[in-house]
DNA sequence: ATGAAAGCGCTAACAA
DNA sequence: TTGTTAGCGCTTTCAT
């Protein structure tokens, strides 16, 4: 029952032909190799009776290519990198292209594992959220052959094509609105402290509060990763300190950490924005049906598995040196019902 | 700078050694070939040194395997199926196979085309989580050599195995508490008719009102799929002869339709559980986070990856045919605040 | 208009 | 203890 077997050498034989032959119908290469009409014919018609599949193992080994692109997301749970892998696979797809999916699980040592082993996979390129902490490995990875597109974080300095969004303007913004708002204590949950993204959204933070003359308490950043844990322990903290530090507003670096901030505020009721304003990054479908319907800064971009793809693609094209442009997405503030006019009192 | 070449030849003729001898100690079969070990240490050192990454492409055609199994779902973007994804990827890793990734797209032409593609990259065996309305092509694909489990959908009286949870029962059990509460207009949101979780679910849904003698109303069964904008469809006309229907809760057979129907009840101003009740499928980490705190049927297992994997790795190890068990998954119901319980009134 | 043969990088049966 | 060799299924150069 197996057609594995059905190889081209096999309907080569049945119909005493060559291999070289069948190949180069079934590659659609008939035509210009001259090969008469009747010979095409039965072989199309062979392989299909046959259910004829190629090997795409072998003509990978052949080729030294797999005609297909590894995606590494660090973690395929957030929604944010689904969408990514959704139209990359999309994308891909349109050009013939497979996905090789890994999940780095935000560590460092499976996403040089992942790399590893993509490559191995002679996987033509590879598309990658990265950790964001170290570039070695990923240098190396382009170096050796294998083009790399990072999305969402990149590295100062380092000299590999990346799409971002503009996540320094977009804290900015969702920040500036916090303060026109009438808010001068605003504490920022962060993320992974040395990502690109966790810079920047800081940072947007930073120059913000410096925009308006209000200084800047490090005390008030705090947090450890992008994660809802880690939403929720920090929310717990502020929750429980909010007398003295006279804390109003909070800005949240990511959707997650937001879920679980939104949870601890629930469970200790504390309202919002009565009590506590709040901006998050991740605009999400869901954010406009929460408890209190969220104003967020939008960073996703519907054509951003396009851009990736065309980013790889063209360095497979190219063997001239032709540099891709660096891409640089713009987000924007959604604004809803997450933040109290302080002015209005 | 290209370290693909690299190969086991080139390794044994810097050490003028035998291609066999270093494959065999690069594979930890030194000790058992008694290959001295002067010999494995100065492999060993060299192929580090030299960054020697095995070619799996060629190990693939070789060894006729790939180490790699296929996972199709019809949506990453879906948050249950990202679950999946992400447990069945770990999981795989832990047994040093990959994932090769596919979405369907709920598209039949699409899944066939996966695993076609899947197969042409003998993969070892397929995870999916198939459309649900047609088998064929899954068991010829079993049939051909590919060890399959199906997720989520089966098809009865077809022999695949497959893990599901038991939709029917979290269904009944749903709309029991729908009944309990006083509600006898109880409108249901379907997915896509014909398919396996569908088809439990609505029938949960019956056998609760034939349970308690409550007529079965086919006009009160609404939708088409499972996606948002379903949801939001069925909910406007939902709303729309509110009047003259006299419905009195709603129990949807999705998440992202819920979502949907969440955004139609807010737009139009619709309150819940005040002038609607509902209880959805599917618990989400943000159901207790929304407008209205969702009463959910919770389907989703700690440990389905680890089953599903279990399951498919019994099918390569043993020749014999020791057929896999199917599972049925417990499913759970979860009370929040989104039933109005009109006993009471 | 078609074929023979080499070879991609690897493993394994057989040899020595 | 190590090596020779064949071959997995495919593409492609060179012949005819």
């Amino acid at each position: 029952m197996k057609n594995n077997n059905v190889t081209l050498k096999y309907i080569a034989q049945t119909l005493d032909v060559s291999v070289t032959t069948v190949s180069r119908v079934l590659n659609g290469l008939g035509e210009q190799f001259r090969i008469s009409k009747n010979t095409i014919e039965l072989i199309l018609v062979t392989a299909d009776k046959l259910n004829y599949r190629s090997n795409n193992i072998a003509k990978g080994l052949r080729l030294k290519k797999s005609s297909t692109i590894g995606l590494i997301v660090p973690d395929i749970t957030n929604s944010w990198f689904a969408q990514l892998a959704l139209e990359i696979e999309k994308e891909a797809r349109k050009h013939h292209y497979n996905i090789f999916l890994c999940n780095s699980n935000d560590d460092l040592k499976i996403e040089k594992k992942c790399i590893a082993l993509l490559q191995s996979w002679m996987v033509d390129g590879i598309v990658i959220v990265p950790l964001g902490l170290e570039s070695e490995h990923l240098v190396k990875a382009s170096k050796s052959g294998t083009p790399l597109v990072l999305i969402d974080r990149f590295f100062e300095g380092v000299n590999l094509p990346y799409i971002t969004s503009n996540d320094f303007e977009g804290s900015l913004e969702a920040t500036q609105y916090l303060i026109n708002n009438g808010h001068k204590k605003i504490a920022c949950f962060q993320g992974i402290v040395g990502t690109s993204p966790n810079n920047q959204r800081v940072n947007g933070y930073k120059k913000a509060l410096k925009n308006n003359k209000i200084p800047f308490d490090p005390a008030l950043v705090i947090g450890t990763d992008f994660g809802y844990h880690n939403g929720y322990t920090c929310a717990l903290k502020i929750i429980k300190d909010l007398d003295k530090t006279e804390i109003t507003a909070i800005f949240s670096t990511g959707n997650q950490i937001t879920l679980g901030l939104l949870k601890a505020f629930k469970e200790k009721g504390v309202k919002i924005p009565d009590e506590i304003s709040l901006v998050s990054f991740d605009e999400q479908v869901y954010s406009d049906l929460l408890f209190t319907p969220l104003s967020t800064v939008s960073h996703l971009n519907e054509n951003l598995g396009d851009l990736a793809i065309k980013m790889l693609l063209n360095q497979f094209d190219t063997n001239a040196k032709v540099k891709p442009k660096n891409v640089v997405l713009k987000s924007k503030l959604i604004i809803r019902d997450s933040v109290k006019n302080l002015n209005l009192k």
